[in-house]
DNA sequence: CGGCTACTTGAAGGATTTCAACGTAGGTGG
DNA sequence: CCACCTACGTTGAAATCCTTCAAGTAGCCG
């Protein structure tokens, strides 16, 4: 996490160790624990050092929706831990790490670290960029082109952390939870699959995904990664937060 | 906006007086208007004081979904305008009156007033919880409840700002602007609008929605306005933002 | 009045869902 | 060590929701 903001914005030694302080205490945590409940006061914020989770919200007669997976260096809810109560659940999809600090220290870090603040801004900006364009998949594309552009998105996310191989990643996700993040049926994501298999577009082996045409996947898809912001703040803003 | 704002934090002179001078200097702008393009550099931060406008994106092959509509009190882009370019447009929907103010002062923000930069970090914080909502509709509920949610949405945030009468709004929007923000065709707005007359859940009178019907129409959509979160900061956080 | 835009309605087609059945692999207990 | 169980993946067939195409109406403005 350390590493991703620091392209981001200027920072200072004293920033630096606060940061360090906040990841400092990392527990391990099984597959299947529940980190957040919808409509439960939020516990803290969690940032993921490794494994997978995922957050969803359900509607009251079971139908579920995935909103996003969370990968090693992500935060969980940065910004939604300052509702009251959550609007989302969050579990972890694997065995996992975690690095807590009480909602509390996000305030404090307002008054007395405004760089780190404006960083943790920018870092939600990138998140709601990212909810936006899942906004557009379920909206306006085919259940092919969701599902490209989502494997798409996972190869590019992995790459940013250095958890790919090429373009091959692990994706410990099952069909279901592709469907449910997808809006699609359970039976028709593994339809798509096979197609995405037949058209030579990739290679699935377990839970590694091979993505053997990136290009032509990428255009099929209409993905254009600029949503996922890899770049830094204005110039303009850069420079004042400096002084 | 102010009003808004000073629900959720404990605000002092000081901010009231630079929060008056952000929104001082307000002008007139048409309908139709672009206040943000895709793809392009953000002009300014917009603060919408009258009239609607639209956020969205577009698909290269000119498809477009809608992320969320504006009305008066709204910032448009409040954090997007922390990227280096817009992953959003925006448009103006009716004639509106506009303040505006550089994104620089975003930055100045968190450095010299820090009451208010958590201020519009919790304004984020809602607005992705509607994006979050909006991905759960486009995703899992039926045309008939993606619609029903919508209608209800706009009437509770409508009701906020006071610009309701009764159960009743205007809703300068086209059935085809209906449908981009629905991930629906015109066609199938127009025949699920005509059902939920025939349910008699609303009226409609040109632009004019008269929900008669709310809480059958919260059941049926399964809406739940926790999302809206009307509500202020956690107690812990204001207290620490006070001092 | 003509032309535009928005709304409406019918009919046919298609994408996706649902239902159902079967195969496989991994884990558990007898 | 094998039988069983469960979870996940796969495939076929029928049903459904929604889209597309097409045509027609109504209101508004120059």
């Amino acid at each position: 996490m350390v590493r991703k903001l620091e392209i981001l914005t200027p920072m200072k030694e004293e920033d630096l160790s606060v940061l360090e302080q906040l990841e400092a205490s990392t527990r391990k945590v099984p597959a299947g624990t529940e980190l957040a409940v919808q409509g439960e006061p939020f516990g803290a914020v969690v940032v993921l050092r490794s494994g997978w989770a995922m957050r969803f919200k359900t509607l009251a007669d079971g139908r579920r929706q995935i909103t996003n997976f969370a990968i090693p260096g992500d935060v969980i809810g940065l910004y939604a831990n300052m509702l009251v109560v959550a609007d989302q659940s969050a579990t972890t999809l694997t065995d996992v790490e975690i690095a807590e600090f009480p909602q509390e220290m996000m305030t404090d870090l307002f008054r007395d670290h405004p760089r780190l603040a404006a960083a943790f801004a920018w870092t939600a900006a990138r998140e709601e960029a990212v909810l936006a364009e899942k906004v557009v998949c379920l909206g306006r594309r085919s259940a092919h082109e969701r599902l490209s552009h989502l494997l798409l998105e996972m190869l590019r996310r992995l790459q940013m952390v250095q958890l790919t191989q090429g373009d091959r990643y692990v994706f410990p996700v099952t069909q279901e939870l592709i469907a449910d993040t997808l809006g699609l049926s359970a039976v028709h994501v593994n339809r798509t699959l096979s197609r995405l298999r037949a058209e030579g577009m990739i290679e699935v082996d377990g839970p590694v995904i091979h993505v053997k045409r990136v290009s032509e996947l990428t255009d099929a898809a209409d993905f254009d990664d600029l949503y996922l912001y890899s770049q830094r703040m204005p110039e303009g803003m850069r420079s004042r937060l400096a002084s």
